[in-house]
DNA sequence: ATAAATGGTCAGAAAATCATCAACAGTGAG
DNA sequence: CTCACTGTTGATGATTTTCTGACCATTTAT
């Protein structure tokens, strides 16, 4: 559950962001100094901060500043007018969006999961798998073989990429069936099989005898070491 | 380190804009008159010019079209008030941006690195792409087919421009939807549908087999692979 | 060698996803 | 204000993918 720091001097709007964060499933902590949001950010390290540009105690902008200094949290700025935002527009401190007033929470919600989900999708997982001649962009969605672009079905794609990104490790049907289809727990194993039929006919030039996506009897498959 | 070039005649004013760039890591020349900047220029082949518009030894406007004359280093203008602006949009000086005075030397740092960023960020990206029949000039806002300009409304442009610009790339909806609107995180993912189609309208001859933009399933879109 | 267990393949059914259309809303120009 | 244009939305039918179970082939164990 990522944690949402608030720092903004309108009660009222806290209130109402932190009823909205929180049925969208954020935690929420808040503050209504600048000063006072800086130490709870520190104790805190929340997630993301909503930060209002007027604030009392500490300016927003020294806030964003002492903030990006020691780290780089996501700073979403909260301005009254658009004007405000021009001097804001090179984002020098590094906020990485910006809401202007007024402003629906529903906007807030929709700019906060967007904000997470775009940061966490740079940081985190691989872009790039390549293997023996295979090439796969788990960003652009592209499977290459001797540079040749093979076509692949979301699931087929899931599996491949779940496979290839551990070669020589065998996988149990079920570990498949959760990497293809999300956390699903139902499912029949066998579905794997055919898809793993479909895979080969793609990849494979002898489907017979698999070169990359081979058969481990009684376990799984698993990509080929090579 | 990224060089900066200011041509500015007020020396108090150089002063606190080289102390603000300098400490935000940029290395910075200057120069006090137009003629001695245009030479400095030269000289130095800085990476950006922040350039007064009233200069004694030659005017700012004048220089500004001898760098562009020659180059493409991106320029960014100071100017003492909007009304100057308006001129000079429509001199079409091919400044990158402007500043109107008075400014805090924060927002020139926010400035400079906005359209050092956005250079750079274009620079990746292809400013023209052509496809068998089909031409778009990312940057002049054109598309041809058999040299025949097509009309695109801003979101068929926007929506085939982020397509166009990296082919063979899928994009998902929500992506396209980003690229389109700005930021929107709200909207309904079937509209892209909707532009999608009207885009095959207007580019494909043969709208059952797209031959440029092509449906990934349970993915969404991508331009062709060249 | 034979039986038992596991994997491969296939085709039809079910589910998910997509294309298209028509109606509606917002916007700016005249 | 009206009109034309652009963009949005929801509904419908079409398409593609995914799932499933049956049947046969292969592997393993005895």
């Amino acid at each position: 559950m990522p944690k949402i720091l608030i720092i903004e001097d309108e009660p009222e709007l806290v209130k109402v962001l932190r009823s909205y964060l929180e049925k969208a499933g954020f935690g929420v902590e808040a503050a209504y100094r600048g000063d006072a949001g800086l130490s709870l950010w520190k104790q805190k390290r929340p997630d993301l901060v909503l930060l209002d540009l007027n604030l009392p105690g500490m300016d927003g902008l020294d806030v964003a500043r002492e903030i990006r200094r020691k780290d780089n949290t996501p700073i979403v700025m909260l301005t009254a007018r658009v004007e405000e935002m021009d001097q804001l527009i090179g984002l020098e401190l590094g906020a990485d969006d910006y809401i202007t007033k007024p402003f629906s929470p529903r906007v807030v919600v929709a700019k906060v999961r967007a904000v997470l989900r775009r940061l966490d999708a740079a940081a985190e997982l691989p872009q790039h798998v390549q293997v023996a001649d295979i090439e796969i962009d788990l960003d652009a969605h592209t499977v290459t073989k001797d540079g040749e672009f093979i076509d692949m079905t979301p699931t087929e794609f899931e599996l491949l990429a779940t496979l290839a990104a551990q070669p020589g490790r065998a996988f149990s049907r079920l570990q498949l069936l959760e990497a293809s289809q999300g956390t699903a727990y139902e499912g029949y194993e066998r579905t794997i099989d055919a898809h793993i039929k479909n895979l080969r006919a793609k990849l494979e030039s002898d489907s017979k005898n698999p070169r990359y996506i081979e058969t481990v009897f009684g376990v799984g498959y698993r990509f080929a070491r090579q």
